[in-house]
DNA sequence: ACGCGCTCCGTAAACGTTTACGATACTATG
DNA sequence: CATAGTATCGTAAACGTTTACGGAGCGCGT
C-alpha cells in the first residue's frame, strides 16, 4: 500500500525481484535463509513476498536441487483394504505429519488404483520423482517394492516388518506380542480350543499372526488344529463368516481371536443369532481396538494402541534414515514393534475358568 | 539385449536420445504422441524407453509446460473427520480415479494437518504449483477456499455444495431428499415427535439437514422444537450422547434420525442400558449406511448410495470445467445432488403405528 | 527445371529456481 | 597507503523437459 503497488498475482521470483530492485539471487538467498545476505534486505524481502503471496513454484526449485520436500505414503485402497483399514491411514497421517511439519516437508498420499499393480503404480511415481522419500504399507510376504525403492535409492520406510530378510527401515504392530497375551489369557481361563481369524497368510499380518497363534498354542502343549484357523476378509461380512464357520464345526471352540474388531460386529451378530452370547458361551478378544468396541455389547476385550504415535515412530524412522536428517535423530533404531495395550471388556469370559 | 547394452539407471531423456542416436525432442515428441513422427522410429523409442525404464521427470516437464498432471483432493483429517469419515474418501477415490486413469491424471490426496489452517494449507498448496486441479471436501457454509482457488484460476471442483451463492462445480448428496422421505416415512408411522443429530451448522451438512428438517415438518403441520436438535460429532461416541441428551428430555422423541450409521452403535448402546429397544420402543432412521447397518440388532434403517461412482461424478464435473478435457464431457451438468436409496430395516418401527 | 506440399527430424529457447563463482565496497591491519 | 579479509550482492549456468521454428529430403505436377 506504501508502494501504491497493486498486488497483481505473482508470476515467478524474477517479478518479485524487480519489485524490490533486488537480484533474483539475493531474492532467493533471502528466502532461503542462506547465510550471505544482509538481514534488512532479507526482512524487506520476505515482506514483500508475504505481502504479495509470492511462494516459490516447486517445480523449478526440485528440478534444480533435485529435491521435492514431499514424502509420499502409499496406501493401496483395494476392495480389501477399503473394508478393513477403516480410519487407519488417516490416523498415521496425522502422526506422520506432526513430525514431517517441524521439517517444512510435506506428505501426500499416493492411492494405488485398484486396477493397477501395486509395484508399477510404485514404479511409476518413483521415475517421476515427485517425492523425496516413500513410505509404503501393506507389505506382503515377498514384496518386490522393497528392491524398486532401494534401487532407485529412494529413502523408504515400510508400516509392516520385512520377511525376506531385506535390511530397511520398518516398524510394525507387534502381533506376536498379542496372540501370545490373547492365548496365554484365554488358556489361564480354562480355554483348549481356541480358533483364530485372519487375512490370507500372502499378507504380513496373516502370516505372523497364524504363525504366533501356532507357537503360543505349541508352549502350552495345545495341539495345532488347522480347522480353527479361519481365513477371512476384516470386515463385519468376514465376522459374520468366521462365526458361521466355527458354528458349522462339530468339535466348536470355546474362544476365538478376531484380528479386528469390527469383525467383532458381524460375529455378535452371527451367534446371537444362533442363541450363543458372546462372553457367556464363546470368548471373543480382538486384536486391534476402535471406539466402537466400547459399544457393543458385552463390551468387547481387545488390544489397543495409539495409532497416531505410530505415525510419529514411523517418521522418525524414515527420517532417520534419510541423510538429509538422520543428524537429527541420533541412535535411532530403525526396526522396532509397537506394543498394544489390552483393554479388558466382558466378552472373554472370565467365568469359563470356574467351569472347565 | 540385442544391443549388448546394460540397462543401467536412465539418467533422463538426453542419455535415452544418444543411446538411440536420434536427437531429444524427436524422442520427446515420440513418447508424447506427437503426430509429426515416423512411425517406426516412435516405436522404437517406446521399446527403449521401456528397456531402460524411462519415465519422464516430472518437474521438468511441468516446469516447461505448466502443467502437472495430478489432480489433488483436499481433505481435513481434523478430529472430528478421523472419526467419522470412516473408509468414505477412499472410496471416493477409487471412483475419481476410475475417472482420471482414463486422461492419464494422477490422483494426490492433500491432508491438511490437525494444526494448520485449511485455508492456509491450500493457499501453499496452490503456490507451490503442484496440482493441475483441486478437489476440495467438507465445504464449510462460508469457505473462503472458494474464492481462493476462483482467483489463483485453479479448476476445482468441491464435494458439498455451495450457499454462498457461488458459482462453481460440485456435487453433494441429497440432504433435502433424505431427511423428506426419513420425516414422511415417521410421519406416516404415526410419529409426531421427531429428533435430529446433525453436526455443527457451520458446516454445510449440518446446516443443511436441520434446514431440511425443518421444512419437512412445516409440511406436516408439526411444530419445531429446537430442543429435538441436538448437535454432536458423527461417531459412537456422539451417539451415546445423543441418547442420552434424549434421555433426559421430560418430553421424550418417539423416533429420531441419525446423520451416520456409526452413530447407532452407541445410540443403541446407550437406550438398551435404559432398557428401551430400538424399533419397538424408539424408532431410528440414519442417513448415511455403511456395511455394518445390517449386523446391528436390530438391522438400521438407513438410506444408501455408491460412494464409488459419487466418485466417477465428481470427477467428471471436474474435468468437464476443465478446458483441456471439456469437450469430452460435453453438455455435463456442473452441480448435481446425488440421490440416495432407502434400505428399510427393523429399527424404525413400522408396528408403532398402529398404536399411535 | 522449378515450385510446392508433405513428412520427418534437429536446433535451440524457454519454463522458474538454486548456487557456484566472481565482483564490489567496506573495514581492519600492517 | 597497501593489503587482506569480510560482508553483501550480481551474473550466469544448470536442472530435464517441451515445442516453435526451420531445414532436409522426397514426390509430384506444371
Amino acid at each position: 500500500m506504501e508502494h501504491g503497488g497493486k498486488p497483481r498475482p505473482m508470476k515467478g521470483i524474477r517479478q518479485l525481484a524487480e519489485h524490490l530492485d533486488i537480484s533474483i539471487g539475493t531474492v532467493s538467498r533471502a528466502l532461503n535463509g542462506k547465510p550471505d545476505v544482509n538481514e534488512e534486505t532479507r526482512k524487506r524481502v520476505l515482506a514483500a513476498a508475504e505481502q504479495l503471496g509470492y511462494v516459490a513454484n516447486q517445480s523449478g526449485r526440485s528440478l534444480r536441487q533435485g529435491t521435492t520436500n514431499v514424502i509420499g505414503l502409499m496406501i493401496q485402497s483395494s476392495r480389501e483394504t477399503v473394508e478393513n483399514s477403516d480410519n487407519f491411514f488417516l490416523t498415521v497421517t496425522g502422526g506422520l505429519q506432526s513430525v514431517f511439519s517441524r521439517h517444512k516437508l510435506d506428505l501426500i498420499m499416493l492411492p494405488c488404483p485398484h486396477d493397477e499393480d501395486p509395484y508399477e503404480y510404485l514404479k511409476r511415481m518413483v521415475a517421476r520423482r515427485i517425492v523425496d522419500a516413500m513410505i509404503i504399507s501393506e507389505t506382503q510376504r515377498v514384496d518386490k517394492r522393497f528392491d524398486l525403492l532401494a534401487k532407485a535409492k529412494i529413502p523408504f520406510a515400510a508400516l509392516g516388518r520385512s520377511l525376506s530378510g531385506t535390511q530397511h527401515p520398518w516398524t510394525d504392530l507387534d502381533f506376536d506380542g498379542v496372540v501370545n497375551c490373547a492365548v496365554d489369557r484365554l488358556v489361564a481361563h480354562g480355554h483348549r480350543r481356541i480358533a483364530v481369524s485372519a487375512p490370507s497368510s500372502d499378507i504380513n499380518l496373516g502370516f505372523i499372526f497364524v504363525e504366533g497363534y501356532r507357537q503360543a498354542l505349541e508352549r502350552h502343549g495345545i495341539a495345532y488344529d488347522p480347522a480353527l484357523v479361519i481365513r477371512a476378509k476384516s470386515s463385519e461380512q468376514g465376522g459374520y463368516q468366521v462365526a458361521d464357520e466355527l458354528l458349522n464345526l462339530e468339535n466348536r471352540p470355546t474362544a476365538v481371536i478376531l484380528i479386528y474388531e469390527l469383525m467383532a460386529i458381524g460375529f455378535y451378530r452371527r451367534v446371537m443369532e444362533a442363541g450363543i452370547i458372546p462372553g457367556r458361551d464363546i470368548a471373543v478378544v480382538s486384536f486391534r481396538e476402535a471406539p466402537r468396541a466400547k459399544f457393543l455389547q458385552p463390551a468387547l476385550t481387545c488390544f489397543r494402541t495409539s495409532v497416531h504415535d505410530l505415525g510419529v515412530e514411523l517418521a522418525e524412522i524414515l527420517l532417520s534414515s534419510m541423510p538429509a536428517y538422520s543428524e537429527e535423530y541420533p541412535g535411532k533404531t530403525r526396526q522396532t514393534v509397537w506394543p498394544l495395550e489390552l483393554i479388558p471388556g466382558e466378552s472373554d469370559a472370565f467365568h469359563l475358568k470356574a467351569e472347565t
